[in-house]
RNA sequence: CGGACUGUGGCGCAGUAGUAGCGCGCUUGCUUGGGGUGCAAGAGGUCGCAGGUUCAAUUCCUGUCAGUCCGACCA
């Protein structure tokens, strides 16, 4: 491709909204183009890595039995109505009506789509295994678009559904394609984690599921690694313990001691001059359970952090979260001095597994400026019960006593066991092998492919700009001509179309009258693996062609002939 | 949903009560030709939108829309 009569521009400056590498170098690379909040147009050479990523996510696919169909991207809202998850979705869901008031939404995900077609086509077992896929785009109306292509609302995703007769059927191919998914990664050439995740909204919370995590410091997920055990978990479900157990019994009995003005846990452990592990946080939260407002007193060491995701979890109710001031008025509580001992029958105690309960605490006294010194949770409260709420800490050990490290990943593709979820609620069936029905049990699998790529310049880029792996970048070869002399150019072209025809994708830039620099600084914002440069001075003087290595800056200069098999073998030596 | 900030040419920004500039980019010519070359001449904006105040508003006020960031109650 000759850049002379492609449409693309660079940017010297990063765009004012753009916050982190991968969505300025997309945005100054002119690879993409902001369409508006969470939308981005995909400019040619964007394009040409998505379709490389698209093939290898194929191959990977098509490898382990998976068939590729596409699904409408809007789909009925009855479908949804049906699956129950038209009121579940809320905002996420872009919906709207047609002419006969019927209602619409763009796909954020296909379960309903992809169970319709299988309820309407599948009849009998002798069908089963099923797995479909399809790589289409999904509209989800996100709280908080940020970050480019990490967060967009409009989006390429790969999303696969399987369908099986029984549980030991859904393992194995949800070990399949637990494998696909690591072999698609490995050779797009990212660094990568499998975690243990939550099933969030898809599925339901206990529902096996894992998440494939790109390491980059920038993701928006928080996972902690066990490098020892191999745990590796997002933190929404991480189960880690303390290093160390703060002990502190005492027969003495509960102790009211004044603390004016001081209604945080640092504040008052100062004052008291404890430790804040050997004080309880207490914590009123409200959710809805059988249509009835309920309260839940969630108590944790002091300086940890109740972990929503696990207590959501716990609790069997919606609408989970913290009760407001006013509610904790009217229930007798005084913010700032809350305590576990005393509270009315409507109040459950949630206390965290880390507190040891025939340990001492220091607690809130449910009295202005007063606090408890030495509550003991069995003896002093009633109505408890016990689970892991916490937030993992880096301080923290595995389950197994070893240490763990925290760090960031982005989210290019996760995986679910769903069970009868949707199979159930849309009322499946199919003819088994002894002449009953039976519901089909399911597992989802998405991968984000324009999230992938973002991923890819997250973890591949240095301060000049991208550093396309070789697997998914738009060209192989950046062809650069610094030319003067006219009679040169034929030369440049000649080896433009020697390159071309040994099988290699090149990006010729041609553009006349362009400094040298200017071709340099933008060959190296783009990132393409090699760049040749064609230049007279070489040319002229030696007879050589200058070829180097964007990772590396390895710099090589041969004779014209061997310009071909020097940058095929240095292409073969980067992948 | 709450809070903060910002809307001025394609991008990044400045500025002013008397209808606008700078840098980058773009066009043309010359120049330069191994690290965004230099010079010159141009094109391009009803200053987000709607009201109000005023002789006069891009500037002040009100509303509205949009964008960005932070937070979403850790007692």
């Amino acid at each position: 491709m000759k850049l002379s009569k492609v449409l693309w521009q660079t940017f010297k400056e990063n765009p004012s909204d753009a916050e982190i590498p991968s969505h300025q170098l997309t945005m100054r690379a002119g690879l993409i183009h902001k369409a508006g909040s969470g939308l981005y147009n995909y400019m040619p050479f964007f394009l040409r890595s998505l379709r490389k990523v698209e093939k290898i996510v194929r191959e990977e696919l098509d490898n382990i039995g998976c068939q590729e169909i596409q699904m409408t991207v809007i789909t009925p809202g009855e479908l949804w109505q049906e699956s129950g998850r038209w009121e579940k979705m809320g905002d996420l869901m872009l919906r709207f009506k047609d002419k006969n008031k019927k209602d619409l939404c763009i796909s954020p995900t296909n379960e309903e789509a992809v169970v319709d077609i299988f309820r309407s086509s599948v009849k009998s077992y002798k069908d089963l295994p099923l797995a479909l896929y399809q790589i289409n785009t999904k509209f989800r109306d996100e709280i908080r678009p940020r970050f480019g292509l990490l967060r967009g609302r409009e989006f390429l995703m790969k999303d696969a559904y399987s369908f099986h007769k029984d549980k030991k059927s859904l393992d194995d191919f949800y070990d399949n394609i637990y494998k696909a998914y690591q072999n698609i990664i490995s050779r797009i050439g990212l660094k990568y984690i499998v975690v243990e995740a939550d099933g969030g909204a898809m599925a339901s919370s206990d529902a096996k599921t894992h998440e494939f995590q790109v390491l980059a410091k920038n993701g928006e997920d928080t996972i902690i690694h066990c490098e020892k055990s191999g745990y590796a978990a997002n933190i929404e479900k991480a189960k880690s313990k303390r290093s160390q157990k703060v002990e502190r019994q005492t027969s003495e009995l509960k102790e009211e001691v004044e603390t004016p003005g001081k209604s945080t846990i640092d504040s008052v452990c100062a004052f008291l001059n404890i430790a804040e592990s050997t004080s309880l946080k207490c914590l009123l939260y409200k959710y809805i359970s059988n249509n009835k407002d309920q309260f839940l007193m969630v108590v944790t060491l002091g300086d940890d952090t109740v972990n929503e995701i696990k207590l959501g979890t716990i609790i069997k109710g919606d609408h989970l979260r913290m009760a407001n001031d006013q509610e904790i008025e009217t229930l007798g509580l005084i913010k700032g001095y809350i305590g576990p001992q005393g509270l009315s029958e409507e109040i459950k105690i949630l206390f965290d597994s880390e507190i040891s309960i025939k340990n001492a605490y220091v607690v809130g006294a449910n009295k202005r400026d007063f606090h408890i010194l030495n509550l003991v949770p069995e003896r002093d409260c009633k109505k408890y019960f016990q689970a892991d709420i916490r937030l993992a800490l880096s301080s923290d050990v595995s389950i197994e006593g070893f240490p763990i490290e925290i760090t960031k990943g982005i989210e290019v593709g996760h995986i679910f066991q769903l069970g009868d979820k949707y199979t159930k609620s849309l009322k499946v069936n199919v003819l088994g092998e002894d002449g009953k029905n039976f519901i089909p049990t399911m597992g989802c699998y998405g991968i984000g492919v324009t999230r992938m790529i973002a991923a890819a310049i997250e973890q591949s880029h240095d301060e000049k700009g991208i550093i396309w792996p070789v697997s998914i970048a738009p060209f192989q070869i950046y062809l650069v001509s610094i030319i003067k002399d006219e009679k040169y150019l034929k030369d440049a072209e000649d080896l433009y179309d020697k390159l071309i025809s040994g099988g290699l994708e090149v990006l010729f830039d041609d553009r006349p009258k362009l400094g040298p620099g200017h071709k340099f600084k933008d060959a190296e914002l783009l990132g393409i693996p090699l760049r040749v440069t064609f230049g007279e001075r070489d040319f002229i003087e030696n007879g050589t062609i200058e070829i180097s290595v964007r990772r590396t800056g390895e710099q090589r200069k041969v004779k014209l002939d061997s310009v071909l098999s020097e940058c095929q073998a240095l292409y073969s030596s980067l992948k």
